[in-house]
DNA sequence: TTGGTATTGTGTATTATTGACACATTAATT
DNA sequence: AATTAATGTGTCAATAATACACAATACCAA
């Protein structure tokens, strides 16, 4: 277990030399499915605590391809929506290594490795990164670090190491600020949806039920709904209308801002 | 004036070791005066090309309080708006500096000087601080590396060094999409002002003008307003009312966000 | 064929907001 | 008393939000 553990984490010691000190990335990861947002954290090795994806910058790579390669490497998807929304700077945030056990287990157990030990023993400033995956479409793998990498409903998040509550904290306070100006059908529904899927992705981010008829008149109002064939559920009713979305009319519509009250 | 230059670079000779690497900060301080919106910038010594304030981080410094230590370093002041907008982290932005003019003179200008030369020719990501002033309360004040510190109305920008003319615009864009959430009135008037000094500012931030009669009414209604003593300037014709703000209720508004639409 | 059911479309009354103006009133100076 | 800028109030039309009601549709099963 020791011995596996040395072994996986000798590529982020050969890398040290190739990567910017100081800095770090950390991705809040959302994805929608059985009508609830999830998160995708991994669950730590030696602790069994859980914490965002992160990593670190190369010395010749943009911070964003940073996040994307965290991204991609975490899901297997390589074209989702990722924006940068904070960057947490405190020094608290180093600090509280020391106290946090997730944390101070994983230092521990570098002590005898010195160049890792030094690396992960420093301060470091995170930019946080907000991403939007469609959950059917990935492929959670776990890094070097982790034993398992899985979506986590936000309404019963694990206690996380260091500051990442905060960070997925602050995360979800920019997907509310932001709605009207984030591809949030586009990039957490699959290719179809029904009308019902997309009021029921809406009530989520908003915590709170919306007017069926007024909420449907208004969306297919903005034209930027396609209607495609129906869903046949086997259930005794008139089935569903499937719609997908039109990117070109949405993406317009997002430059602006969807100027919309649900 | 080379002699004079190499005594006022040595403090940063020897902060340097107290230094947190490849992170850096830079402020975009906003004020407003003679209804006109500007920047604060600094004119750099040897090459006379304009910048944004910034600086570096301590090692032993909250990211914020780098920028709060800026701020308070170029203007005096020490308790206003200042918030973090983005962070710039491109590749671009130290490659150009073989090529920006201004920057190349400050490079070449320290070949002598080993490490203050290793140190600026560093790649830095730096995260954008968003600030407002109070044009009449400041005492601008150039850095070590700078022979003038002004301010510069946004309508007329000088070529700045590096990356700082789009970190420049992307505060704008900020302001534009958070107008409703920033302290504008409180930061950037006087303690005392006139209706038509609040309605000009909103107009200078929108581009557009407004209609007098609604902009009182509903500005009014908001409750955050008191109303003082008149303003007597001596012309033939009825004094205007001077106004200030009741804190409490202004922020308050802040938090929910001022649903306006001016 | 019919009944039960969820989906979908449409109406509509109420209330609130916005934008553009008109116009009357007030007060400071000359 | 005349001039001027500041202030206060009214109103109309257009638009949007909210809350419902109810009719029409179409799927399956019995």
């Amino acid at each position: 277990m020791s011995d596996n553990f040395e072994k996986l984490i000798s590529p982020l010691e050969k890398e040290i030399d190739d990567l910017l000190p100081s800095i770090s990335v950390d991705c809040v990861i959302l994805g929608y499915k059985n009508q609830q947002l999830k998160v995708l954290l991994l669950q730590w090795k030696h602790s069994g605590k859980w914490a965002l994806p992160g990593g670190f910058v190369r010395r010749n790579e943009n911070l964003d391809d940073a996040a994307q390669r965290v991204l991609e490497q975490r899901t297997g998807l390589s074209k989702i929506f990722l924006k940068q929304f904070h960057t947490f700077g405190s020094l608290e945030r180093s600090t509280i290594k020391q106290i946090d056990a997730g944390y101070k287990a994983l230092i521990d157990f570098h002590k005898q490795n010195k160049k890792v030990y030094e690396w992960i023993n420093n301060r470091f400033i995170s930019t946080g990164y907000f991403a939007l995956a469609d959950i059917r479409k990935t492929h959670p793998i776990p890094d070097a670090f982790s034993q398992k990498c899985e979506w986590k409903p936000i309404t019963a998040m694990p206690d996380l190491i260091l500051d990442h509550n905060t960070i997925t904290e602050k995360a979800l306070d920019y997907l509310g600020v932001q709605l009207n100006y984030l591809p949030i059908g586009l990039s957490l529904l699959p290719q179809k949806f029904t009308m019902q899927d997309l009021q029921k992705l809406y009530e989520a981010i908003l915590g709170r039920s919306l007017d069926r008829s007024n909420f449907q008149r208004k969306m297919l109002k903005l034209g930027m709904l396609v209607r495609k064939e129906k869903l046949m559920t086997g259930a005794a009713n008139k089935a569903p209308y499937l719609y997908s979305f039109n990117r070109a009319v949405y993406k317009k519509l997002l430059q602006e801002g969807i100027g919309f009250s649900y």
